[in-house]
DNA sequence: CGCAATTCTTGATCTGAGTCAATGCACCAG
DNA sequence: CTGGTGCATTGACTCAGATCAAGAATTGCG
């Protein structure tokens, strides 16, 4: 488990941390949770549930990137999720997994035994609150990302993702985020696919185009530059009034 | 508003009717819910909120169709949520529409001022863990619909809307679903077309492809009839241990 | 009833992305 | 340094679905 030294300041207000289901937690929470809570890490590919799967934990991601996929039988997949840090994984009073949760690289989760935190939630209507907050944007995360992908080309798929990752670090990172972002990608060439609904071929070619054109550059493999956020948006072929709305 | 007669009889146990929020609430909820409550027609075709716009209250659909959409300004539109009868619209705690609704065929919602609901469902901690199990089908849905959209042939995604509206109508109409299905479908090719991620035409011609291949039959252009549920379950590429698992 | 407006179907053609296949590039182990 | 293994890139070709363009069927209305 590797050299995991996390404590509660570590985690920020509340051991749900990275705002995920915290803000508004007390004290007495805060022991409570503490009492169920422990740290697991995955290794890149590692899967972490199958779909089906009983789940007895909820957990919040603490390092690293998980992604939740569905696949047909005959191994065409889709993801459905993808899980940065901060994010959220389970669900409350649902006791099968519904996607494969796969590590897509180093993992740490913080783990919450799910019964006790289920008969916590029910005591503390904020929490539950929280947890409807959460759902809601997940869902929305959902839906703009079904715009995406019945009618975006491979070009403004390929923008949009990284668009959202640029988004995400920036608001983790707390930078301002006018230009001059990098960011290590998360994914390979063929989880974008699985992300974006194309093939691995497809996903080099659009990023060698947006790099020939000047939208992007790469540093190695994994390294994006974004010199100009706007002009990534642009090419999105979303809403031009640009921002990050988060 | 027609000839709406509604009382609570006819709305089922509660006055979220329809499976929709009630089961487990109580009288004094009833008559709380009673006194915030309305009802509201539209025309097929009619707007009910843009994206955007403020929302002041949460529905449930009582009759009709509507669509949550995305548009982009060059014109592209993606459907991201259908409402079928029973189905929740609008989202507490939140204060602006984040689609576009429309009134797929003519409709009639049962609406509850949204101030006073959410005060409620603070108070009631089981409506919220209601809300919370709802927006979790929802985007179970949503995921579903992701994979349809990313990786789904032409046919296969006929094939899927297909299927999700003869399990929907057999689930409200209590219907044994084994064979010999039928169902109006509620949808122009147009809608199905961006509910799927397609052009009218593609739809039309695959529709065209089921019927010649005996998977369905048509009467009219929109009376459906699905002779063999199970080939139909073939058809969307799906998992073939069939059932309706709702 | 007849005429216009929708909505749907079908055909011909084009094209963006998939498929198949080769090559390149790091990084590691022996 | 050398062969191997796992990503990533690039090219040549194909094809599913989009686009463009007529018509046909339904519906509605004066």
């Amino acid at each position: 488990m590797s050299d995991m030294t996390f404590n509660h300041k570590e985690c920020g207000s509340c051991p749900i941390r990275h705002r995920a289901v915290c803000a508004r937690c007390d004290v007495d929470e805060l022991e409570e949770l503490d009492a169920i809570k422990y740290y697991r890490s995955y290794e890149a590919g590692q899967p972490i549930v199958w779909s089906g799967d009983r789940m007895d934990f909820v957990a919040s991601v603490v390092t690293g990137v998980a992604s939740l996929s569905q696949a047909m039988e005959d191994g065409r997949t889709q993801m459905v999720g993808l899980l940065l840090p901060s994010d959220f994984l389970g669900r409350p009073g649902r006791d099968a997994a519904p996607y494969d949760v796969v590590a897509v690289s180093n993992l740490t989760l913080c783990c919450f035994r799910r019964k006790p935190f289920e008969q916590m939630m029910l005591r503390t209507p904020h929490v539950s609150q929280r947890l409807l907050e959460m759902t809601l944007d997940e869902l929305d995360a959902a839906r703009e990302w079904m715009l995406i992908l019945g009618r975006k080309t491979a070009r403004e798929k390929i923008a949009s993702l990284l668009a959202i990752i640029a988004r995400r670090e920036a608001s983790l990172e707390l930078t301002t985020a006018g230009d001059g972002m990098d960011f290590e990608l998360p994914l390979t060439r063929e989880a974008m696919a699985d992300y974006l609904g194309l093939t691995l071929e497809t996903v080099s070619r659009q990023i060698s185009a947006l790099k020939r054109d000047g939208v992007i550059t790469l540093e190695g493999k994994r390294k994006v530059v974004i010199p100009d956020y706007d002009r990534l948006q642009i090419e999105t072929g979303d809403d031009t009034d640009g921002g990050l709305m988060i």
